[in-house]
DNA sequence: GCTTGACATTCCAGTTGCTGGAAGGTGTAC
DNA sequence: GTACACCTTCCAGCAACTGGAATGTCAAGC
């Protein structure tokens, strides 16, 4: 299987491929004759695997511990239950700051709408809404 | 003023400003004999406007344009309200995203508990959850 | 046999928005 | 004089890739 193939059926780019194995995210993989990469079955599915928690967005370098872990043979599973809880709370923090910051630039918008627009140093201005708010 | 006062009175650390001097978004200021940057109230103004538009989470370079606009003499209002309903928007699907994230961090994490937590390799672990589900 | 096109390889650089640290100069207080 | 806080410059690094250049390889079609 060249890389191309593992790229389409795991859905990560060449480039990525080969990138996560200069990090030593993937083992370096056997070559053919000709230098080119060769993949199996087992690289299918660790890469999967790495693609499924990308996916939830789990860190690279979280992502290392787990296959470390799975390499040594040790149940990573506790581990990465900890990890999605970890990062569930962490979402759900980034959701509510984004909630907070949304409103306030609808505010914003709305109030700048009833603000003359061509007023480029004035005080009547969506501008000095921004600094002054910042304050 | 030194540029740590003008950090303190906007909340942004000297490196920063540093940085942002260097990449053309603050004027290149007057130095004092020792050769310390020296600013002044319109520094102050600009980089309030600056840390605004920052904490309301426009990019660097919205806000390069921005202020090239207002530097012009051309009311970069019009404009400025359109970057904030446009962030606003995309905003509001980013947070969209995380939402259906966190409940699939919740699902799995919810199903992961049900399983036993030392399966290397078993079907019956969480870590097979995570890879299936990324096809 | 030759060209064309789609693959493969390596390596270097850039993205965004800073932050850290080293190495050195300056200013003030005790 | 010496301790300490500030200032300067420059270089490196973070995360997670992505783009591009320069080069090699392989199969198909003329």
């Amino acid at each position: 299987m060249k890389i191309q193939d593992l790229s389409q059926m795991t859905g990560i780019s060449a480039k990525t491929i080969r990138y996560y194995e200069e990090i030593g995210l993937l083992p370096v993989p056997a070559r053919t004759e000709n230098n080119y990469r060769q993949y199996g079955e087992q690289d299918v599915e660790r890469l999967r695997l790495v693609a499924g928690a990308r996916r939830l967005d789990l860190s690279l370098d979280d992502i290392q511990e787990i296959l470390a872990l799975r390499d040594h043979r040790e149940a990573p599973c506790r581990m990465l239950l900890e990890r999605l809880e970890y990062k569930a709370n962490e979402i759900a923090e980034r959701i509510f700051a984004l909630q907070r910051l949304e409103r306030e630039l609808r505010g914003l918008h709305a109030l700048g709408l009833t603000f003359p627009t061509n007023d480029v140093d004035g005080k009547n201005c969506v501008c000095h809404l921004v600094s002054v708010h910042s304050a």
